[in-house]
Formats: structure tokens, sequence, C-alpha cells
RNA sequence: GGAGGCUUCGCCUAGUCUGGUCUAUGGCGCCGCACUGCUAAUGCGGUUUGGGUCUAAAGCCCAUCCCGGGUUCGAAUCCCGGAGCCUCCGCCA
């Protein structure tokens, strides 16, 4: 949710963030409508309970003769105020609607344009040279690690099992994720994976990619695509007293996949179920733009421990979710596949999250919104499925990056 | 799943039976000032959160006693529905 204040002060910064990211610049002005149709019905509604109110408070002290007269007025005014409360309340519901139709602002010198025109911002290593390289699904197989085809039979298309040194490389991979993240300050996480509409809706999940979320209907919950939803919905409705505050929390994520069909059906790439480790940070909206280097500084650290070949892009407004402002993804190579291909993802959502949960923190200019960031640290199906790509050897064997030998036993090679 | 209790402006709490200056009491904490020749004690004042109005500040207005309805001229208070927490019973990893 956009600030209402900055739309009413300076709309033209909003409708250019919209032609940044493709989209409409009359919902600007539908939302500056709204919310002028809003404040004159906050208005009216507002002088007539002062009205009534003060009328009503008369008929205490009043005169038995004057009584019955006063009653009645009285009676008139309530009428009016109750018609005027309805008109209040459509007119918020319809500014509501506006105002959340419009994505976040888009931050400066985030690069214009939609999928393909993200800018690479750095490259790290040089991607191994493999002769005929196998996928991830054929190498962990083979290591009897991955088991898509009884994750098919049991769950259905994008399920798999992790078995055997699959089982213990996400542990691994949880392990050496939190150790970082616990030695950087953060706070380990457990978080819930079904949360209510409202948190789900306050982190912005239900817009324009609702359809990518699993709803339970008997209940009406929502499963969550990433524990930044719970951690978002952490705080919501509290006044922070202290600031940063970063969680690394573990959760299962759940997604739909729909539209996808097709894409990467393969393997344990893209799946309706994986777990991952996700840094959350709430700073200052000052701090934002800081903390986003940091976190990307932290994802690069993970990747490095990994010792992949990757590249940093900043995404392009077009592809940007609507919470985010700018967003940085980190690229590792799959020598299968000859590309690079999304390991982690980070946002800066500003205070598009706060308004919405309602997370403020104490300032001298009085309460203001939390900006909220997120960034992976790992998503542990997919890192799985590079890692056997990417430190394949010629014998079928697996290299273990060196960081990650602690915690699978000391082992270098992970061989069938 | 069954029975009962609870939910008040940071925390604790009065008020709810008996509707009306509740414009919500007091304590703790916090902030400011005063005093004291110690970072103690004391005194005084302030301290919910939103929205609207206003060039701005001040001021004024409206809302807010878990949430949503209802009764009433008037609801923290009465009625209905819901949520959360706690206790006990049942079931359970």
């Amino acid at each position: 949710m956009i600030d209402l204040r900055l739309v009413r002060d300076d709309p033209d910064r909003i409708r250019a963030s919209q032609r940044a990211r493709g989209e409409a610049e009359s919902l600007v002005d539908a939302l500056l409508d709204a919310d002028a149709v809003r404040r004159a019905a906050v208005a009216r509604a507002d002088g007539l309970r002062a009205e009534h109110k003060s009328g009503s408070n008369a008929i205490r002290h009043a005169s038995n003769d004057e009584r019955p007269q006063l009653i009645a007025k009285a009676k008139h005014l309530a009428d009016e105020v109750k018609a005027a409360e309805a008109d209040e309340a459509a007119a918020d519901e319809a500014l509501h609607a506006a105002q959340t139709a419009i994505p976040n602002i888009v931050e400066d010198g985030t690069p214009p344009g939609g999928e393909d025109d993200f800018v690479v911002l750095d490259v790290v290593r040089t991607p191994p040279t493999v002769d005929e390289p196998r996928d991830h699904t054929e190498i962990g197989a083979a290591l009897r690690a991955i088991d898509t085809e009884r994750g098919a039979k049991v769950s259905g298309a994008r399920f798999y099992f992790l078995t055997g040194v699959g089982a213990q490389l996400e542990f691994a991979l949880v392990n050496l994720a939190m150790a970082q993240a616990i030695d950087a300050g953060f706070v380990p996480i457990v978080a819930p994976s079904l949360v209510k509409p409202e948190i789900m809706q306050g982190t912005g999940f239900l817009g324009a990619h609702s359809a990518e979320v699993y709803h339970l209907e008997q209940d009406d919950m929502y499963l969550v695509g990433t524990s930044e939803v719970a951690l978002a919905g952490y705080h919501s409705n509290e006044i922070l007293e202290t600031l940063p505050l970063r969680y690394a929390g573990f959760s299962s994520c759940f997604r739909r996949e729909a539209g996808s069909y097709g894409k990467d059906t393969r393997g344990i790439i893209r799946v309706h179920w994986f777990d991952k480790v996700e840094m959350f940070s709430y700073v200052t909206l000052d701090e934002s733009q800081d903390e986003h280097q940091r976190l990307l500084a932290w994802e690069r650290e993970f990747m490095d421990k990994l010792e992949l070949a990757y590249r940093v892009i900043d995404v392009a407004a077009g592809d940007l979710g609507s919470s985010a402002a700018r967003k940085f993804d980190i690229e590792a190579w799959f020598p299968s596949q000859g590309a690079y291909r999304e390991l982690t993802s980070t946002s800066n959502c500003t205070t598009f999250q706060s308004r919405r949960l309602n997370i403020r923190t104490r300032t001298d200019a009085g309460n203001q919104h939390v900006a909220t960031l997120n960034g992976t640290l790992c998503a542990v199906a997919r890192t799985i499925a590079c890692l056997f790509d990417h430190h394949q050897q010629p014998d079928g064997s697996v290299y273990v990056p060196a960081a990650l030998r602690p915690y699978l036993g000391g082992r270098e090679l992970l061989s069938p």
C-alpha cells in the first residue's frame, strides 16, 4: 500500500513509477478522486456526529417539557448520521481498493523495462567447463538423493523425496545458512507455513499473483510461498522500539506454479513445495537502501561458501513484484543448462508492507512506518539442484564445497 | 470436541450488576520542569492510537474500552454473533 500523502503531494512521482512498471497511470487519478470523495464523506459524517452528540448531551439536562422535542430532534439526527456513516464506509472501501491497485513506487536507478531488461551488476567466478554435463535429476537419482518418481506417485508432479545424502544435504544447507545468519546477528526463527488472510494480503501476495498461492477454503488460511509472509506478519500492529530487527526464518514454502506449465518440469528446480531460510529486516526508511546492499552481501557470502559461479542482476521495473521497490537476484551457473538460473532474490519493500500490516516505529517526527526487506539465504531444493549440476565430476561424483563438509561428516565427494 | 473464566489508552488496574460531565481511575514505566552541593528522594506537569480541518504550528472536531452487529436521543456498561488467551475434561504426535 503506497503513501496517500505522497500521492496528494507528488502524484507525478507515482505516475512515473507506473510508467516504469508498464502499468496504468490512470490508477493514480482514480486514487486521487477516491481520496477526495472519502475526505468529503468523513467531514460530513464527523460534523453530523458532533451535532448529534451535543444534542444528546442536552437531553440529560433538559426539563420534562422540552425533553420530548429534543429526543425527536436527536432521533432524526441519528438517522442522518447513520446514512452519512454508510456513505463514509463505502468511500473508505473505494479508497482502499484504489490504493491497493497501485504497486510500490519504483526506486530511482531501477532499470526500466521488462523481464529481459535486467542489468548485470557483477559476475563472480568462471563457470566450470563440464563435458557432456548431466542434469541434477540424473545425478540425484544416481546418488539416490532425489526421488522424483516416487514424489510424483505420492504427491503428483513437481513433488520429490530427498533421500539419503539428499536429506542430509538439506539439513547441512539449513545449518550452514543458519550459522551464517546467527553470526551476522540475525535472530533464528522457525515460522508457520499457514497464515491468515490479512497477513497474506498485507504482504502483497494476494494481488496480481494470487493464483500462485494455495488457499485452504475450509479454514480460510493460506499456505505461504515464503516465510517472508510470516516474518512480516510477526510484528503486525506493533510499534517497534528498537531497529534494526533482523530475522532468519526457516519454513516450508508452497507454490501452485500456475502459469508455469512446461517450465522446469524436470527435477526440483521448480516445485510445489520446498524449504527455505529467508532473511527479513525491519529498518527505518532512510536505512533501507543500505540494508538492501547488506542483504545482497550476505547472499553473496553464502554463494561464495558454496563455491558457485554466479552473477548478480538488477531486476527491471516491469519485473518487480507489487511490494518491491527494487530487487536484486543472484543467478548461479547450471552447466547442464548452459545458463545462469535464479538461486536467491532480495527485495526492498520500503513501507509498502508495513502500511498494510500497521508496523511503525517512534521517531521525533511522530510514528513512522518502517521499511521491510527480505532476501533468500538458501532455497534448499533449488540449491541442491545447483550443487549437483555445478559441482559434478567426470566420474559421476559431486564435489562438496569446503564450508559444507563439517555438516556432512567431513565428506569431500558424494559418490554413487 | 465439551464446560467455565478472561480481554480497558506501553505494563498492571478501577469502572460493567444499577446506560448519561467515562471528556475512562490509580499505580508502574517513560518524558519535561522545579528543588536538593551526589545518576537517590520529593513536588508539579505531560504521556493511547488513528482520521479530519488548517499554508504551517497551535487549536478545534470525529473515532477508538478485543472485533462485528443490535437496542437507545445516548453504550466501556445492556442484547446477539465472532476472535484471541487461560483453566479443567476428552482426544492426540
